[in-house]
DNA sequence: GCACAAATATACAGATCTGTCTATTTTCTT
DNA sequence: AAGAAAATAGACAGATCTGTATATTTGTGC
């Protein structure tokens, strides 16, 4: 899992301009030379901090996973102690984040579509993401007293997902309001019913 | 919405040549070129028959919807007639789907995400299958005297997206599983308890 | 000022991309 | 068998793609 990371105003700022180049208009779709023009960088600055552009999207998702899952957190902690608020704070989380200006899905999900060779080491490490969500979930779940906490993890990752994906088509922050309630129903289950 | 569709041996061979690729590689990813030698096809025949690749995906994405939901409409029709067997079917059709040889996803999720602008040609017809199948579920759910049949329509349509990226990503059917014991105790729900 | 490292511009390779053009051959209809 | 339609091969345009090579300039520390 990249254990050096490197860090340089050069490096930050190429990431940071592919970043916005590849959410906007796809990985494939956008070419180095599109990202050099933009960011006003030589090539060979590039290629001298990646090996080839794969790499340098592995990094940004990698980058992309811990901005994404620190902002999370935060969320879930600005919610209080109440382990049912915190939970449902992962979905206010998403509704706003569904609302702001340039949301075009979850950049996880479009690299495992364009990449959808699962043995390909950009889908690997995108859905190495969605494992560390729902793993936060499952802590939540359990955290709130579900019955089968892995069980309601997984059922609340499939809403999410499933929310992200129709918020981006419909260009709508109501699949989070959804997700939500749907969430509480089923919580609500699995703190009161039986197995 | 494709008004005529002059079927011709060529052209129904060039689209299930690239459909095969398509759906394998990704739809940035295959080249013209390679559909072609795949399918021992001239260049020009293709152009003869599409205006450009653009509308060569779209006509392809028209096609798989019909088969898909032709395809899910049968295993409804063939549950029977109890309205909340009917319903599950759904799941059951996904999980077969899911187990199949070479499932790779949803083409229509991966299209709106390899075009990830909305108002993009290709994300728009893909994105109107989901609507279709939406509109399907919603039936089921009326028939199965739900409560808010469309609000429920849509809680399962995140499911089984979120399935069908989960299932895609882990290579596994499980995700389909999940989502039908989610999607019949969200449908006892929504057949006994107040709105 | 000097040495070293980083970034630069530029050209280049070799492949690939979508789409067009032309001229020839095959196929089908009548 | 004759004429019309469809498909073919193959070259071509012009752009784009990732990645490399080279030589120069810039910036920094000593």
């Amino acid at each position: 899992m990249s254990a050096i990371a490197p860090s340089s105003p050069k490096r930050d700022h190429l990431m940071a301009t592919a970043w916005r180049l590849f959410y906007r208009d796809g990985l494939r779709a956008v070419g180095i030379d599109t990202i050099l023009a933009e960011a006003c960088v030589a090539k060979m600055t590039l290629y001298n901090h990646f090996p080839s552009k794969e790499e340098l999207i592995i990094a940004i998702l990698e980058k992309r996973d811990a901005e994404f899952r620190a902002s999370l957190i935060a969320r879930v902690e600005s919610a209080g102690t109440d382990p049912v608020q915190r939970l449902l704070a992962v979905f206010d989380w998403h509704e706003a984040w569904f609302g702001t200006e340039d949301f075009k899905g979850c950049i996880f999900i479009r690299a495992v579509s364009e990449y959808p060779d699962p043995s390909h080491p950009i889908h690997q490490t995108a859905w190495r993401h969605k494992i560390a969500v729902k793993t936060l979930l499952a802590d939540l779940a359990t955290a709130a007293g579900a019955r089968d906490p892995a069980a309601l993890a997984e059922t609340l990752s499939l809403l999410i997902d499933g929310a992200i994906v129709t918020a981006h088509a419909t260009q709508s922050t109501s699949p989070a309001v959804s997700a939500r309630a749907t969430a509480a129903a089923l919580l609500q289950l699995a703190q009161t019913s039986a197995a």
